[in-house]
DNA sequence: TTGTATGCGTTATCAC
DNA sequence: GTGATAACGCATACAA
């Protein structure tokens, strides 16, 4: 099953053997039909041990992702940024591995989680983030490690990363809320520890401001937890506190979000109009069906996928990728 | 970084460096402290690679999965799939890499994806077969693969496999509508050819004649593709055939049929009592909230990936593990 | 309790 | 165009 059996079965070296399957240097056209041949007839696999142990090369790269028991939504989307992934790979014979850690988890642990794959077994890791501290990845960024960021960035650093436009998917949908009649638009967000947290308010406010409403605090609320819990909790609030529309930034607060109006018997989207994120297919099914901020998960992987194979080719460039997100107008907002 | 280097280090062995990072010899306590403190202060990490080679062993398994690109909810199943192996996994040090293959194809190309991770790669593979041929998989037996089939067994074989009762899913959806005054129950279905599909086929007949009922052939639509417009097409014929009550067993064509239901005016649970297969919190939120029998995905995961450690630790036995699936009672039944 | 030495299957360097 | 052979880092059989 080896290389050397090959050799024995041809007559000829095990060097010639490898380079006429590699194509690494010039091979006479006998010599090469030789070795296919006995190649074929013994059903031959390069062993990747051998392989990796003398190339460093592993042709295996690390997906890890934060899981949170409360929000499987979180993990679909990842799910959808996987089959990306795995879409380019699967073109260059690269695997993936799936590692995760815990949502709740400090930088620290998700670190840890990440050491575990390290430089002697994974070519690259795409990453999503922890929090937006970039401490942890500078020590990927020691070991040397190429690594690219998805879904959400880190700050004040180079790093590569791919994500989509969150800060314009709020602004437009802000706005959205806003041509549809709504006055009052508050926002049900996630917390500003991570990117695209922060981004999402971000683009929430300059939407407020560029309409020309006055932003209200008592309209935000930021949430810790992605739970329908919360979202039920907070929506409750918010509606109590006069909101005619609202934008809710995760698509579990979303779920939960629409869960308390609709027990409370507020129409949706004559008294409320809302907007939430991520979409999905059952969100045609609700009543009404929810107009959502669409993320292209399936293509940050794809991209994200790219780049790092970029990386591995010794293409040392960090890429800041941004891809669009779009409004999926259904009939919630207005 | 190598265990030389921490040979030289101390002024001992490889060999004896070796057992004391691996307590597989005794080693003096003074000599394992030194080797300790010095593989600490280098940082040591094992080679895998090299100890891949040596061993024979990777220390990691495979997941395949089949992704069909009209219906990502599968994927997100076999997502909380693989979140349950990952979880047993990270107790064992073990790593997953994840591949796929079009859910169209034919057992064929099923096995071409298995076979790029070969014995040399991966210590075993955790799999959702294509179909219910077992040929394909006699060649994995072969090849001395340890694998563990998950969600879909294969005909006639002692496979080792994990699934949920598929069969008393569907005997009890089926007898829910019943006790809820449906008497006119369709069934759309996925087709026979998986085991998933055919075991749910069987509930329903099943419950059909123990329930006293007639089996009406034109109740029945069993679908090739599991799309959203084919749910809602042949809820659209079944309709217009006379049913009162409809389970369907897969969860885009559910789908699809609430979707058509809610087009045409029909009242659920008034006039069609309708039962879905999987649970997704989603389902809370359509109106009315939707009936579905669940299966336990994560739980599928982590007992598969429990019984392929089982094998790779040589216990050579083939288990099958049916889990139980249970009906998540809402409105959308009667 | 420890050390020596071999080989796992490749790729790559050097020589021819 | 080809062949010997070293080396990748580790685990282990055999010696001591």
């Amino acid at each position: 099953m080896s290389i050397k059996k090959i050799a024995e079965m041809t007559g000829l070296s095990t060097a010639t053997v490898s380079h006429a399957l590699n194509n690494n240097r010039k091979v006479s056209d006998s010599s090469r039909q030789k070795v296919l041949i006995a190649a074929h007839e013994i059903g031959y696999r390069p062993n990747l041990a051998a392989r990796m142990l003398r190339t460093q090369k592993s042709s295996t790269i690390a997906f890890v992702i934060p899981t949170d028991e409360l929000n499987r939504n979180a993990n679909y989307f990842y799910m959808d940024v996987l089959l990306g992934i795995r879409k380019k790979l699967a073109e260059t014979n690269y695997y993936v591995i799936v590692s995760n850690y815990g949502a709740s988890a400090e930088g620290e642990k998700s670190l840890r989680a990440v050491q575990v794959l390290q430089k002697q077994w994974v070519d690259g890791i795409i990453l999503v983030p922890s929090s937006r501290n970039p401490n942890q990845l500078n020590i990927l960024k020691e070991m040397g490690v190429p690594f690219v960021l998805v879904d959400r960035r880190v700050d004040g650093s180079d790093f590569s990363c791919v994500d989509s436009s969150n800060e314009t998917g709020a602004y437009e949908a802000v706005s959205l809320l806003a041509r549809s009649g709504k006055k009052k638009i508050g926002l049900l967000g996630g917390g500003l520890g991570v990117s695209s947290g922060a981004m999402r308010y971000s683009g929430y406010k300059k939407a407020i401001h560029s309409l020309g409403f006055d932003y209200e605090d008592e309209y935000v609320i930021l949430a810790k937890q992605y739970s329908i819990e919360n979202g039920r909790l907070f929506a409750r609030e918010l509606l109590a506190r006069g909101i005619d529309g609202l934008f809710v930034s995760d698509n579990v607060l979303t779920m939960g979000a629409v869960l308390e109006l609709n027990s409370q018997g507020v129409k949706i989207p004559e008294d409320i109009g809302i907007i939430g994120y991520d979409d999905f297919d059952w969100m045609d099914m609700i009543t009404p069906p929810l107009t959502t901020v669409k993320q292209p998960a399936y293509q940050m992987g794809y991209v994200a996928a790219e780049m790092m194979m970029r990386k591995i080719i010794g293409m040392d460039v960090n890429e800041k990728v941004m891809l669009d997100t779009s409004i999926v107008v259904r009939k919630s907002h207005g």
